[in-house]
This record gives structure tokens, sequence and C-alpha cells, in this order.
DNA sequence: GTCGGGTATGATGTCAACAGTTGGAACGCC
DNA sequence: GGCGTTCCAACTGTTGACATCATACCCGAC
């Protein structure tokens, strides 16, 4: 059939319910869909330009990962991110990432862990040097995604796909402030470097006050940004 | 209302397609469906007396917990484990159950958990002693998701469901042979009071040497279960 | 006898329509 | 005027049919 020209096109290579799927995750993660809002399937699936079917299969893919709640028969919600929920997200990314960590330090995979790394943090130093708060924000899930790929254990990946996901979620929530910790991208470098060294412990234990201090930073701005200004 | 007997039966107070994926997984676990054999949406639909709507839904979320494999225009098959998914789902699992360790010993929660621990642990104890090693070997797994369950960690505890039912997955394709580890009961006692004796470093030791001891096990078992016998 | 193309088949991917349930609003009763 | 009931509207859950794609088989040419 004749492709319609913005929206979804062409031949489905990839199929509908995946493309849809990617425009929704983008959506949520760049905070054009607002915490606390429902998601219509009929509305979806009319603005996409396709059937209920691809859209409700997108929407089932997404709430497995976390990123939308589905309440039964009365629609499905982007989640409103508590406190704890912050606290829990960051206790599952310390899990999966410090066993990415032990599974790279000591092994044949340090020298190309540090390699990817490296070139994150580059980006991240040069992003820092520009002022450019939100690049150094977005290079800093790179370098923990880069820091999950490095051990190349699928479920690990898989695992941190949703949770990165989710962080997200979280880190969208908050006004583009420029970001109040000055040592965060030393903190990277430091992480990398005791990599390439195969500092196990260090890098675990420089890695696990990386999380600590971001809970405290977010749980701050969470609870003064709530006090600020209410939902829309 | 009157309830039909066996099949999905009368009000949807849970929908079709959780039945049904509950249903399939089940299959998948017990082994009725054996590993490398494709799913048919049509003749599960028809089995199952409901629309393939439903069951695509449910294959879709099985198929994003890992328990099923999707070609693309091709089908859904049991995915077959191989060596290196087997020591991955170890690697998860350790990655999951050490954070969840860390999480309780030394907290408010180490009292409560050693309780449920405990209670697992007897029961273990039990079946050892009765000789049903395929009790064990069912309470073994009970322990570790009461592990996980006693950090109180919503997304822990997800991840881990998965994992530990392709843990299952792995297990099932071993013949129902005595275990050989006969220390395996002691192993799951230690951790247990280490955790009461808020000892985190000796839990988390032993708990990877039971996973190390674990993997080499089931990877000698599958050779030996590849080379004795062919696929059905 | 073997290789290549074309077709047939059976699967998934997609669609539009139907049924059941939920939440709220209007209405009537106490 | 407050409260319970009933009706309505909108949404999700479900269905059966249609479109598309990939594989496998068959037939003809070399």
């Amino acid at each position: 059939m004749a492709a319609k020209s913005n929206a979804l096109n062409g031949i489905p290579r990839e199929t509908f319910a995946s493309m849809v799927g990617e425009r929704i995750r983008s959506n949520i993660i760049d905070g054009v869909l607002t915490p606390g809002s429902q998601l219509h399937e009929v509305e979806l699936a009319a603005s996409f330009g396709v059937s209920r079917g691809p859209v409700r299969e997108a929407l089932q893919r997404l709430i497995q990962e976390g990123l939308l709640r589905s309440e039964a028969h009365r629609g499905v919600f982007v989640p409103v991110m508590s406190d704890d929920d912050i606290v829990d997200i960051y206790v599952a990314r310390e899990a999966l990432e410090t066993a990415a960590v032990r599974r790279i330090a000591g092994t044949a995979r340090s020298a190309s862990a540090y390699k990817s790394l490296d070139k994150v943090v580059r980006g991240m130093e040069s992003a820092e040097k520009a002022g450019d708060w939100k690049l150094v924000a977005s290079r800093d899930l790179d370098f923990h995604t880069a820091l999950v790929a490095a051990a190349e254990s699928t479920r690990l990946e898989r695992m941190f796909t949703t949770v990165i996901s989710e962080t997200r979620l979280c880190l969208r929530v908050l006004t583009s402030a420029p970001d109040a910790r000055d040592d965060l991208v030393q903190e990277h470098r430091d992480i990398s470097e005791m990599i390439r060294a195969d500092d196990t412990a260090g890098a675990i234990t420089v890695l696990t006050k990386h999380f600590d201090d971001a809970v405290v930073t977010l749980r701050s701005r969470l609870s003064a940004d709530s006090e600020g200004d209410k939902v829309g």
C-alpha cells in the first residue's frame, strides 16, 4: 500500500509493534508523556495510523519493562516514581553494574572494556568543558550502558536495559538544571582507569559511592520539585 | 457463577492472556514443551479454546521473559540452553542474589529473612532425609526465591523471577537422577545461618561457591546428557 | 543428475468489529 | 438535602478474517 508521509511508513521490515513501542518509549523518556497520564489505545492507534493490535502489543512490552503501569480494565498509565522506587532502581543498578565490573576486571574483557569506556568518558569531558549538562547526563548513562555491555552477559544486559530506561524516566522529571555534582565526570574517569588497572575492589567502591550520591541528589531534587509545582 | 471444570473457566477476573501465559509457562517449565519445539499460535488458541489475540499476548510476555525465543515470520520456539546460557544464567543469579544478601545482612530485614529461609531449609532437610531429590531441588529454588524476596526490592524480585524461570528450564533438561552434591543442603543451611549472624561476606562467599559448583555440575551433566541420547 | 526459479503452503503480522467491564453522572427515593 | 440506584459512555479484552512474509517443494533447464 501507499506509505503515509510522516507516520510509520511503508514496508514493515521491522514490525509495526516494535516501531510503535520505540516511539512510545521515546515519548515517555523525553517527557512528552508526563507521569500519571493515561495512554488510550485507540488514541495512540489513530495517531500512529495503525490498528489497535500493534499498539496493544507495544504497550504490553513497555509494561513488562516497567515503563508503563497497567490496571485491569482501566488503562495503562505512565508511572509516578516514588522515593522508594528511586532507591530501588539504584539498588538494582548497583547489583547489575557491580556484577559487570566483577566480570570484567581481571579478565580478557578488561582491555576492550577500557577502550569503549574511555571513549565515552572523553565525550563526557568535552561535554563538561562545553557546559552542556544535558549531554553530560546522557553520556553518563552511556557510560554505564557500555560498562554492562562490556561484561558480555546477555541476561545482565537485558535486565539493565529495563532499569536504565526507568532511570531515564526518573531523570526526566527533574528540571534540566546544571548538575550539582562537579566530581561526576571525574568519578567515571576513576572507574574507567580502575578497570584498566584491574582494580576490581576499587572500581566497585567508587561505583557504589557513585550510586549513593546519585540517590541522595535525586531524592532531594525530587522533593524540592514536588513542593515547587504540582502535577499537571 | 458456575465454573467450567477443566479449561479456562468463566469470569475473566484474570484476563485470558495471563491465564494462557501461566499455563504455557508451566508447560515449558514442567517439560511438557521440550526445548527446540515450536509453538503454533493457532494450535495453542484452539487447545485453550480462545482466539489468537490472548495467545499472542501471552507468548509476547514469555518471549520477553526469556522463556521463549521468537524468529520473525518463522515462529516461537522453546529455547535450547547452551553452555554459555547456563553460565550466563548463573552470572545473573549471582548478581541478583549477592545484591539481595548485601541488602539483607546487617539491616532490620535480616531477622525476618532468617525466619523464612530457615523454614525452607528445614523443608530441604526433611526432603533430603526422605530421599526425595526432586523435592530437594524444588526447595532449593524456593530458598533462593525467598532470599531475594527478603531483600524487599521490587526490581530485584522482578528480574529474579525471569532468571529463576530460566533456571528451571535448565534443570528440566536433566534426568531426575539423585543429585551428586551431598553438601547442597548444608550450604543452604550455612547461608541461612550466616545471614542470621549478619556475616555478609561469608554468606556471599558461600553463595558464590554454591553457584560455581552448580555450573560445573550442570555443564558436565548437560554434555553427558547430549552424548547419551538425542533430542526427541 | 544437479541446479535454479516459480509456486504453494503455512506461519506470523495486521486489521476492523463485537462483547464485557468499569467509572461516573443523572435520576429518583428517603 | 443526602444517599442509593440505574443508566450511559468509554475503554479494554476478545474475536475472526485478511495481508504479508518465509520456507519448502516441485518442475524444468542445463
